[in-house]
DNA sequence: TTAGATTCGGTGACATTGTCACCAAACGAA
DNA sequence: TTCGTTTGGTGACAATGTCACCGAATCTAA
């Protein structure tokens, strides 16, 4: 598969029939932006609709009180719903969306996705899909910072980063952002789950030692 | 206005054309529900995507741990874009609609739905205004509940619950739910606002005595 | 290479919020 | 009236957030 055809890396693009798929690729831009690249945020409104070909975007929020806190995550194979709600709403964004990866994105003018949600019932189910898991992550969410417990958050939030590694590159400080909480309180969580033995520290990263451990308290008893 | 060009109602319908307008009114269905009614909810998906003429719609979710928060609410003029987002994806609300007044509502089978984004640029605009603004919201929500300190959170809720009036009917164990907090916490905030003369309380009530101070709190400084 | 600045993580004291186990008063229904 | 339920109060304690520090590791520029 080349970067020509990219729609048929989207499992909800490439039921679309070939001549829409034809008209997305054709008006579609594809685009490389490096790690660290601010790709929206306050100001800095985007021209075009996002599909994440390749690396991950970040998209976070700073509060009045200077807080930060880590909303999710755009992978590889999904679209921005954001850029698109705030596309298609003229509204400011209050959060920014940061490249934590270099990236390869389709670029779509508004114009172009206007016609699409139009003309195509398939593409109107993916976009409205997209909404949908955004909007149900997000109840997720507020349900885990309001009532679940730090050190299950934090567990969890481990496993999730890790990806299957067992070294975790991020410093105390990061992982606050990413839990929204204090850098003091990632620092003491980690003590104790080393005082267990579930993980080791150094400098800049986390060594998973006991997944497992981490899973269970994180709740993952599948 | 009588309730048969209810599309008068929505700022954001007014705008489409006769024809939009006439099929929306002739495939719609104006219903009626009592206060207290679940509209909504686990096992309980709708059938039909909701104009809401009259009344307010609470939509809550209850947390894993037994735990409940109050959402947003959707208020006459409004539509229900979760509602939108769970018909469109088939999705399991993970969250619940429930009448706190009587209302009066239009109801649009999702087929008429699926056409209408289809046809119309004006219908489309609503819809995805009416998204982003929830995903904005709730941006807002996460905001608040991960930063914000409980007395500005309680003043900034109890101004918003009063609307206009001086005495809000409700209990401490309804506004815990309102703010994801525990009773007694409520309670407690409660009784140094009433310390500092800025409340009074009687059993199911609380009557506002210095707006002022509470907007003041809330960081209402406009 | 070294000196100074910056980043990273540790610590203790304290404030705020959440949890738990109670209690009594007010209220409502039989 | 009586009994069960709802509402709100309280104290002890745990968990988390805030603040003011500290030293060590790392980086940078002269």
């Amino acid at each position: 598969m080349t970067i020509e055809n990219w729609t048929q890396r989207f499992p909800g693009l490439a039921k679309l029939s070939a001549e829409t798929q034809n008209l997305l690729l054709d008006k579609s831009n594809v685009i490389s932006v490096p790690a660290g690249t601010t790709i929206f945020g306050p100001g800095n409104s985007p021209e075009n609709m996002l599909f994440l070909l390749d690396g991950t975007v970040r998209v976070q929020q700073v509060s009045e009180t200077g807080h930060e806190i880590v909303l999710y995550r755009i992978h590889a194979g999904q679209s921005c719903v954001l850029t698109t709600a705030c596309l298609l709403a003229f509204e400011d964004y209050s959060a920014e969306g940061i490249c934590e990866t270099d990236i390869q994105a389709a670029a779509i003018p508004r114009t172009v996705f206007d016609d699409l949600v139009a003309q195509s019932k398939q593409f109107r189910d993916f976009v409205f899909a997209a909404f949908s898991k955004r909007i149900t992550d997000l109840f997720l969410m507020i349900d885990e910072v309001a009532f679940q417990k730090m050190d299950v958050r934090l567990a969890d939030k481990l496993i999730a980063l890790s990806d299957g590694q067992d070294t975790i590159a991020t410093t105390h400080q990061k992982l606050s952002v990413e839990l929204g909480t204090a850098r003091e309180v990632i620092s003491r969580q980690l003590q104790e789950f080393q005082r267990r033995g579930w993980v080791e520290q150094s400098r800049g990263s986390v060594h998973l030692i006991q997944r497992n451990a981490l899973e269970n308290l994180a709740g993952h008893n599948h």
